[in-house]
DNA sequence: CTGAAAGCGCTTACAG
DNA sequence: CTGAAAGCGCTTACAG
């Protein structure tokens, strides 16, 4: 067993309480005392016992608190599977997590949102920022508790740590697949979410660049926005393919409205020589890749990323870190109909 | 918070040591007693904290042990860094997790090592089984301890779980994916490990069902077995490569011993024209799919595999349950040139 | 700046 | 069959 706190008290000749103040950097220490603790603590490789620090912390009533989009959307329903995983997980070591479901990109709401909650006094933070500067700023102001910015990243220079995808590396792979199914050939469609959107821009731009590299014969005709609606999205191709001049039959679906835009395709008689890459998965999306309407989907892991989220923050609670602006990407992963579980 | 073993004596009117033993059926408590503090239990919602838990049992020395194979695989040792993040973790509950390293498929070897970890008391064990009926029937035989087969499974009907690949799903995406970059036509080389090890024979056929059935001018010349073992494979495709009267183009290698088997391919002029397909990933693989000589790895998650394998054993442990049999698969990836972190 | 003591929730000899 | 007490390793008022 590796040493304990008692151990080193013997050992230096204090008190536990004064290890504790020590190890844990509380201050009101004599400098040379302190110095002599981390020293032994050091030479013997002390590591706090996590069971028994969670278990003496129960009393402090410690509290994660999550901003997370939700459009009824399944995506973000597999992150807060991924979250609520993770919480209760760590409930058992006292830790609350509070989720604050938001609809919509208005940042007025985000900005209150992050106020209540830090009102409310919770010692870490998980959100999906939206990419502007007054929720930058705000988050910045932020200097007392970890953040992770989660699934979808905020620009500049801070501590906010971001877990989530690499969009660009996602569109690269969309287009490779693109490019594997229609051999190379053909007349391509982008369906993006919306350009507002930075995560969908990186997908578009990963896409394409791989598309004219690799593919030459491979034309991109036209990049059209569905707001990841679907009903947007049905109508649009419904358009698009029936008045069509252009031949298209390779598309691309950077974001949602994955379904609205596929049942649009269905109706055309042409859609079994299409092809058809989208991202994510859903269970509706998985009858279509299995029967073949879609070829393949670009995923991201997003059970992992809120389980990952949450963990990392309790991680920062425990051992008392700030985050530090690191980026963590999840697994970009190809679906076929052959690899599902 | 929860309710507590405290809370419950009170409601119960007993002791704390009393609803301990009705709770954790360690017996010698009058029936009525013990009917009564589980249905308290019950209503309330109790469950137990794993951090106190732990804390206490801290004292009981338990263990978990391993058998893995190790053949200076990559593979294989990034299996065991997932078992040893795992063990890191659960070191802090105070179980220790040994790891018995163990070369080739002798199964008196298996045998002795699995006595002798038996005989030192270990509270659960993995393994890496060897498919062999006296290993099977000494496994079965062991009825006090859960066990997980970890990448190799064994048949019959028991209580042994399996977590691992699904070597056929995963042979038939190989098949899909020498089926998109062959644009359905070539001749076809399959390189496999050796026809006595089940999962190899599983992607063999998963590749072949896959590729007979969609790619019928995709034709399957030849299967040979390089024994996992790199410098059989490059002699044997050197040799191949040499006297080829069959215009083979096409390579999959469904285990091991890939390092030397393209090396023979990248020693012929022919060989930027090649469809290459491997399974799992190294440093040196990850070059030379990132140089486009090998088009794609299909990959089966060892960290996660050595890593859910401990943690579930703790889980076992710490509630006293025992395995059942279950099989867990871990997600089939495709890696293409762009799709790594 | 430091120590003695109580407590987090659970388990386990020990005594009866 | 049951209870009282000590202990797992750490943290935290409280007193000095």
């Amino acid at each position: 067993m590796a040493i304990t706190i008692k151990e080193i008290a013997n050992i230096a000749g204090v008190s536990r309480g004064t290890v504790d103040r020590a190890l844990n950097a509380r201050g009101g220490v004599n400098p040379e005392v302190e110095e002599k603790i981390l020293q032994i603590a050091k030479e013997h490789g002390y590591k706090p016992n996590l069971a028994a620090k969670s278990l003496a912390m129960t009393q402090q009533n410690l509290s994660i608190g999550v901003i997370i989009y939700s459009e009824n959307n399944q995506f973000f329903e597999t992150v807060i599977d991924g979250i609520n995983e993770a919480a209760e997980e760590i409930k058992e070591f006292g830790i609350t997590v509070t989720i604050c479901k938001i609809n919509g990109f208005d940042v007025g709401k985000q900005l209150s949102k992050i106020d209540e909650l830090i009102n409310s006094g919770i010692n870490a933070l998980a959100i999906t920022p939206i990419n502007d500067e007054k929720i930058i700023k705000r988050l910045e102001e932020i200097d007392d508790i970890p953040i992770i910015a989660l699934n979808t990243d905020i620009e500049g220079e801070h501590n906010i740590d971001y877990i989530g995808c690499d969009y660009y590396k996602s569109g690269q792979t969309a287009g490779a697949m693109m490019g594997l199914f229609s051999k190379g050939m053909g007349n391509v469609l982008i369906i993006t979410g919306t350009h507002t959107v930075y995560g969908h821009n990186r997908r578009v731009k990963g896409f394409t660049d791989v598309i004219q590299k690799e593919y030459p014969s491979l034309l991109i005709k036209q990049t059209i926005e569905n707001n990841d609606d679907d009903e947007i999205s049905y109508n649009l191709l419904k358009e698009i393919i029936k008045s069509d001049n252009k031949n298209i039959d390779c598309f691309y679906f950077a974001a949602a409205g994955v379904d609205g835009g596929v049942k649009a395709l269905m109706e055309d008689n042409r859609c079994k020589d299409f092809v058809i890459i989208t991202n994510d998965t859903s269970p509706s999306r998985i009858e279509l890749i299995k029967s073949g309407i879609i070829n393949a989907t670009i995923c991201q892991q997003p059970f992992e990323q809120g389980y990952n989220c949450i963990k990392e923050l309790f991680n920062c609670i425990m051992n008392k870190k700030m985050t530090t602006g690191k980026k963590s990407y999840t697994n970009i992963g190809i679906k076929l109909k052959y690899n599902f579980n």
